[in-house]
DNA sequence: TGTAGTCTCTGTAGGACCTACAGGATCAAG
DNA sequence: CTTGATCCTGTAGGTCCTACAGAGACTACA
């Protein structure tokens, strides 16, 4: 008899690829708590799934996007531990969206200018930008 | 005769009080040139003024945006040097336009998942949490 | 004018978050 | 069974700050 679904692992190099992850720091993740340790090969070689894909993308991105990598652990402290109250989450949760609407605000606000500054260009010269003024006040 | 409008200068600890900026983070940036080197008094004392000010702004928000500083490098780059051509500037702001919107895009998903979330808060156990799912796609 | 308190300077060391490399074992294809 | 890619652990380095040390300057108030 054929297992009808065989776990369907990858290694650390395709964890890398198909994350756009550095091969490096998907250790480094693991050394620090924010990804579990994966099962390994009989010879010690890590072996990871779609969860692991999923978890690191959302690193990632959560990286690209300005979070610290506490923040980060509180974002996935909401998805891992069904420890929290409801309350603690409800709080944890809201914090993080004044956060994220304040991001957002910021950069509609760079975009808004920047579409400005990239419709102005027609071959002239640079103009008195505007781009300080638009993230400073 | 007084002099109608004295120069209005503050001091470094002024400067990161009104920025909410480190201390000595803004030598940081002095040291890697993201910030000009001000005028000083006799003393040597550093003096700095608005444009200072709107400047250290841009780049604190820019950095909690998840900008490197190479790439506030290049933004401020569009404000500072004339020395650019329009289509190198025009190349430079589309591509950060990308960037932006993207962001904009993700943290819009982040914005929903958490706000869904929060509304489920009702005194229950924290749900299947679709956090995940929302960015790792 | 003294003197306390806050500020400034330069320099260097340390922390957070990765990133790269060394030296050796393992694996998959031919 | 060899070859080249991949894996392991460990450690050193890079970026981006952050903190502190030790000495000097500015401000306010008695």
């Amino acid at each position: 008899m054929i297992s009808p679904k065989p776990p369907e692992t990858i290694r650390r190099a395709a964890l890398a690829r198909r994350t756009g992850c550095n091969l490096e720091t998907i250790l480094y993740y693991e050394k620090i708590g924010l990804m579990p340790d994966p099962p390994r090969t009989p010879a010690g070689h890590r072996q990871y799934d779609e969860t692991h894909i999923r978890r690191l993308r959302f690193i990632l991105r959560g990286r690209e996007l300005g979070f610290s990598i506490a923040e980060i652990r509180g974002l996935l402290g909401l998805v891992d531990g069904g420890t929290q109250t409801c309350a603690e989450v409800k709080a944890l949760t809201d914090e993080h969206l004044d956060d994220i609407r304040a991001k957002i605000a910021d950069l509609k606000r760079i975009e808004k200018v920047l579409a400005t500054t990239a419709a102005q260009c027609t071959g002239k010269k640079v103009p008195e930008c505007p781009v300080l003024d638009a993230l400073a006040s």
